[in-house]
DNA sequence: GCAAAAGTGTTTTGCTTACACCCATGA
DNA sequence: TCATGGGTGTAAGCAAAACACTTTTGC
């Protein structure tokens, strides 16, 4: 290696793969693009890396600036790196792509930087995305594969549901996001039998019409344990 | 947003951390620095992106250049990506860390690019590892725990192994990465009662002393169905 | 009372655990 | 024959799947 070569550099940007359980339905924020590459087609929001600020950091203010989403109060976590040399037609960006799970949002979302964005079901084969910009179409097949994932042996699924949630509530995000039905009687208990996930906070909720459901609010585990299997994890 | 402003630019780099078990250890692959940052200090193998080159790309030719393995018949997974300002004295860096499993190998690595590379033991509390130089130190755990939890629920064990290998082998693999003692017997079942993980090969083993043990390959599973847990996932 | 959602009880089935026991080999 | 690791059988204990049944509300 010579001493006078100096490495090639590249631009980092961070972008961000929102999901949420609305109307029955899993689904993805995605925005406008305004400017030139891909300029109107839909992406997912992101941005470039400040100087001097972390990925997690700059994952936090993208949420708030193109999503008007408070990022500290929602699990954010990396998914990973995409890098494939051509990517981006303007020069070479790494993008760090992050996993983030919202609630179902009063609002439905406000963007202070004011470029549309907008909920859009995604991760039902019935019903096929828009084409994305960029990998961002790889990118988020990743991230819904990963959340799939996690639900099994996490807690994750609480990250759907507002601060205090019900049985059911947390019932229909499994549903929703695996797309399968589960009987709600056995996963009442499996739910309340995972050590350290639910604590109920007291009260109540009345639904439109049956029994009012107890509340819960997260505990401590990160783990769900035992966890909740897919069945039949091979392909038969 | 300025339309003369531009994103700042980073230097990418891959760093490698190879485990493998050897000698009844798991053990990670590390070179001593050759050069200014950290000279002299153990460190991850890694190195700078090339232009047109990809993440993966870029992480098997350092595994070739760096550790003289062939990194097309390893396991190799992106493990994250590490950006932290200041991480790096010299300039603004980003690293995207993989992790590689490979088995124990006849040839105990000789680095082409020639910087001392050598298999230290990594994982066990009760022998703490060298000062490793950048925040090497935090890559490699996350590493070692990512790879004690995909143990579970994938057949990732297999990789630790050469092509065919004993159930005793891959019984060790989990003894070892966990740090535990598992029933020999209730294994080598659950094991083969895994879908698609264990093909025999028709061949035997001799061991030392003791019966021969039926020879296996790993079968098309990728995922370990049903999983092997680690007892009592959530901290009492 | 009826519909609908919440929640409990019970049975059956299958997996995990613990461990007794047999197998095949080298010394 | 013994030590050693490989491998099978089996019974106890749990956890999961299936489902009958009760509770609590609004209409």
């Amino acid at each position: 290696m010579n001493e006078e070569w100096t490495p090639p550099t590249v631009l980092l940007t961070v972008d961000l793969v929102v999901l949420t359980v609305r109307d029955d339905r899993l689904q993805v924020l995605l925005i406008e693009r305004g400017e030139d590459p891909y300029l109107g087609t839909s992406a997912l929001p992101g941005g470039f890396v400040n100087e001097y600020e972390g990925l997690d950091e700059a994952a936090v203010r993208e949420l708030a600036e193109e999503a008007g989403l408070d990022g500290r109060r929602l699990h954010l976590e990396q998914l990973r790196t995409y890098a494939t040399p051509g990517r981006d037609p303007r020069a070479r960006v790494a993008t760090v792509a992050y996993l983030a799970i919202a609630p179902d949002l009063p609002v439905p979302v406000a963007g202070t930087d004011a470029r549309a964005a907008a909920w859009v079901p995604a991760g039902d084969p019935a019903t096929p995305l828009p084409e994305l910009a960029f990998d961002h179409g790889q990118i988020l097949a990743d991230a819904i594969e990963r959340a799939r994932g996690k639900l099994e042996y996490t807690t994750l699924a609480a990250a759907f549901c507002a601060d205090e949630f019900t049985m059911g509530e947390l019932r229909r995000v499994y549903e929703v996001v695996w797309g399968v039905a589960l009987d709600g009687r056995n996963f009442h208990r499996k739910m309340l039998g995972a050590k350290g996930f639910l604590v109920p906070t007291g009260g109540r909720r009345m639904p439109e019409v049956g029994r009012p459901a107890v509340l819960y609010r997260r505990g401590p585990a990160g783990e769900l344990y035992p966890p909740l299997l897919r069945s039949g994890g091979y392909p038969t």
